[in-house]
DNA sequence: TTAGATGCAAATCTTTTGCAGTGCG
DNA sequence: CGCACTGCAAAAGATTTGCATCTAA
């Protein structure tokens, strides 16, 4: 797990991390990834697509289903897991957790204090090679909640 | 959050508990019910639809989809949260975790002493109201972990 | 009796694939 | 220069919708 990193520090270090991963640096890799460094949204391919059409006009659609896809498996995003059809990325790959509004699907990251190992060690028996956790947590956001109550 | 229940016991019980969520009893209710409660699988609609198709020759594809989604809706199922475009589903609603594993998306229930309140408790600033929550972990299930061994 | 449930087919949404042309290293 | 990457279009996969018909309560 990675240390607490800028956005800025990790769009520096970006090109140096796909060399080690093998990936050629491309404008359009670069495009993608320094939008989600700086997001906090975690965006869906299409919310990616549309974001950087402007800056990048002739990129396609397919082209970001395959670089978010090269990313996650080299390590370098993050897929949150949701109960939603559509994919969501994270370019924060430090240990933290997730907040999933039940009424509009929004994620917002939560930092909590690391889990005692009790909590994360499976009970002896069970024959599963955790490689990591994340706590999920349901929920309504701030403005789903807000317009509950009235 | 309810307490350890049988899957005979969860049966049982079901077409009181459709009652009172307002949810007609009908055969093909029934039968999907029963199946999830059985499993410890967590299959995906169409995975459902294959193992009633004997049973119930008539159901549709589109039925299991408005069933799941229902249940879902009225606390009778928990949808798993994945990375994967499919939805999963479980009818234990009691407090327990996953792991998924990342090789064959196979997903198995884990259970594990109830997080200490201050891993639950959002940090002061956190403006989401939290309804549940889950830990789910990632890595590789027993059949693929002996694979990947080879 | 009737509101809600089902089944079917078509539509929609999300993701993947194949391939010809392009560009990074 | 060569192999990986991109863009496009088409295919595939997952889910939803509209509507006529049926059925539990």
């Amino acid at each position: 797990m990675e240390h607490v990193v800028s956005a800025e520090e990790k769009i520096r270090s970006f090109p140096e991390r796909c060399h080690k991963a093998g990936l050629k640096v491309t404008q359009q890799r670069r495009e993608i990834y320094a939008l989600l460094a700086a997001s906090l949204a975690h965006p869906c391919p299409e919310e990616i697509y549309e974001q950087i059409r402007d800056a990048l006009p002739s990129l396609s659609l397919a082209t970001v289903y395959k670089i978010v896809d090269q990313f996650h498996r080299h390590g370098l995003l993050r897929k949150v897991p949701t109960r939603s059809q559509v994919a969501r990325y994270d370019a924060r790959t430090d240990e933290h957790h997730h907040l999933v509004c039940t009424a509009c699907d929004r994620i917002e990251d939560v930092f909590l204090p690391p889990l005692p190992p009790r909590m994360t060690r499976l009970p002896s028996g069970t024959d599963f090679q955790a490689q990591s956790y994340e706590l999920v947590f349901h929920g309504l956001c701030s403005a789903c909640g807000a317009t509950a109550q009235t």
